[in-house]
DNA sequence: ATCACTGCCGAAACCGGTTTCGGCAAGCCT
DNA sequence: AGGCTTGCCGAAACCGGTTTCGGCAGTGAT
């Protein structure tokens, strides 16, 4: 026992251990380590220990690229950036790339990572990656409606996952926060606080999350008692600029101007507070106003913004491993999640004071 | 000639063109071709056309992993994030992660990211990465003070570019804007509208930058004839907030308070805005500021931060291309680059208007 | 005409794994 | 006792490339 130990542990190659190098040590072949490490049925549940054992001392880790060339995997996960869309998902990135690789090395994968200025090109450059065998599946941020990504994806029979729900047919695996769930407790927080005239202003057309959370909020409406003014609605503000031209509109409103508002997006109700500070208004007195997202500028500003926090590094690594399973080959009916988002009361929705 | 096109372009394997494809075409053996393709000098330069020429016709794209397994080297260039600085340089990542992948798929390359919540599990990481040849070479953002990644990296031998100039005794490849000239400059530019008190407001601590933007100040002051008052400078300010409490600091300067300042960070000088604003100050009147970063939230601000551009998916693309660069075995000596940073004149710089 | 080069390409080993196939030994059955 | 499974492992092919080595034909020198 003690003499075999004095086999060097150390690799004749660069530095790594290879697998040739564990089954040597063994007096075994490579094969057979190679199939008690991949489960095969075919090995003794002894030798499979030994093997694991062994590995595990010598800190054998199989380069993944050398068994890519045979498996064709590479245990990676593709994120595309696409850099024309500077929208105002853009800030949420560096979070959910940090969450998508802390669960992916968690795993013993990595995120590889491309960019690409059009929608077009994304899919075509998705297409590369995934010939070149660089990414086993991919990440898609932010559900479109009629996203064709998933359509090219979904064609190509190349796996992925979805941060948001989609409208398309056809099931895919998917995470996402119940935006809509939180504008009608949003609504129902701001009724029970005695307002009565209620305002919503929506997010990105082009995106699935906002036909979700405009419902959201009719639904709260209705769940209140309220009846939905429609000059009261208005959609497609996602910038802190966009924001405050739509409450603006809306402040404008003489004979019934709201006296709370709801925004999908945290930016854009950031807006609320510089058309509020142009007329004098007081958030969380004279107006109230919920948001969504949990921005962290949502907590800089005064008072700070109430908000529901859609953690963006959580949602990452819920992908991630939804992805992964995804690759190994899980039915799709289990890869898909739904969380709530929490609320965060932080001051900027108050009761009601007007008549 | 003609009859020789019937061939099948389409391969036998999946849809991949190998190289056994490429040879088989053209009645040579895929060594000679692998040679054509890597410019071996034992080839004909007839035959490297042909080859060239047949590969391009037939889409030949070699499987980077495939070829990793003999050269060691994946074409991926590697990037860390570490969650646990939740500076203010964070926003800046998507635009420098998208700079970097640009450049590489330029080359045929990709980026690999992963993320470390410390800094000794950065350095970890990267070593790990770098043995399972998941990178083959790394680029750090924002260089430190006694920066212990590039130590790190050097002991082991791991290629690797720096945003920003080090103070390390050995030299390394490396990418920085000129942030000395550019505070430099700005205080010339104030000085030429007539301020004598201007005031500088630093940046992070530990970062490198941040010296040297300091003596660009100082520079700035006494090629302008004017002696920096040290009761005018602070240091360590990042975030908007803390921009905010350094300008008011020195504006309470009872008996010579500044009429200008100098933010090495634009969104420090936006907190500048925040207290002008409780002192009923107006920026680009009363008081003057040039900020440094070229953040779009300068932008929205009234009057827009005048600031001094550095755009980071710019800074990601070269970094990316020197990496790649140094990967290949070009010398550290032509791999150090510095590039002005733009001034944008947007209007919170004006006249001095006081006695 | 001979010889040593040189230019150019094929053959084969190799990289670090996976996977198919075949065979030996033990166990079960008749 | 002999035949048939079954369990378990080794041998070898394979994946898609790279790299070493050797050899053949043509060239120039002697």
């Amino acid at each position: 026992m003690s003499g075999s130990t004095a086999r060097p542990t150390r690799a004749p190659n660069g530095d790594r251990v290879t697998i040739s190098d564990v089954s040597n040590a063994l007096g075994l072949t490579k094969s057979t380590v190679s199939r008690a490490l991949n489960g095969y049925d075919d090995i003794a549940e002894g030798t499979r220990r030994r093997v694991a054992r062994m590995a595990e001392k010598m800190g054998y880790i199989p380069l993944s690229h050398a068994q890519a060339i045979k498996t064709g995997r590479t245990r990676s996960l593709g994120f595309v950036i696409q850099t024309a869309d500077h929208d105002a998902h853009r800030p949420f990135l560096a979070e959910f790339l940090a969450g998508i690789s802390h669960a992916a090395s968690a795993e013993g994968w990595t995120l590889t990572v491309a960019a690409s200025d059009s929608e077009a090109g994304t899919v075509e450059t998705m297409r590369a990656l995934w010939r070149d065998r660089k990414a086993d599946g991919f990440i898609l941020p932010r559900s479109m409606i009629a996203d064709r990504r998933a359509e090219a994806l979904e064609l190509a029979r190349i796996p992925y996952v979805i941060f948001g729900r989609t409208d398309r047919a056809t099931p895919c695996a998917w995470f996402d926060y119940l935006g809509e769930e939180a504008m009608r407790r949003g609504v129902i927080h701001l009724a029970e606080l005695g307002h009565r005239r209620i305002a919503y202003v929506g997010g990105g057309k082009p995106y699935y999350y906002t036909g979700l959370r405009r419902e959201g909020f009719l639904a709260g409406m209705s769940a209140a008692g309220l009846t939905a003014d429609p000059a009261l609605m208005a959609e497609g503000a996602v910038t802190r600029a966009e924001g405050h031209a739509a409450a603006n509109k809306q402040l404008s409103n003489k004979k019934a101007p709201p006296t709370a508002f709801v925004f999908a997006v945290d930016m854009a109700a950031l807006g609320l507070y510089d058309a509020a500070a142009g007329r004098g208004l007081r958030i969380g007195r004279d107006l109230s106003v919920i948001g969504y997202d949990g921005r962290p500028e949502g907590a800089q500003v005064s008072p700070p913004l109430s908000t529901f926090a859609a953690d963006a590094g959580h949602a990452g690594e819920a992908l991630a491993k939804l992805l992964i399973r995804r690759v190994r080959g899980e039915d799709l009916a289990a890869l898909q999640v739904a969380e709530p988002a929490e609320f965060l009361d932080r001051g900027s929705a108050g009761p009601c004071r007007a008549p």
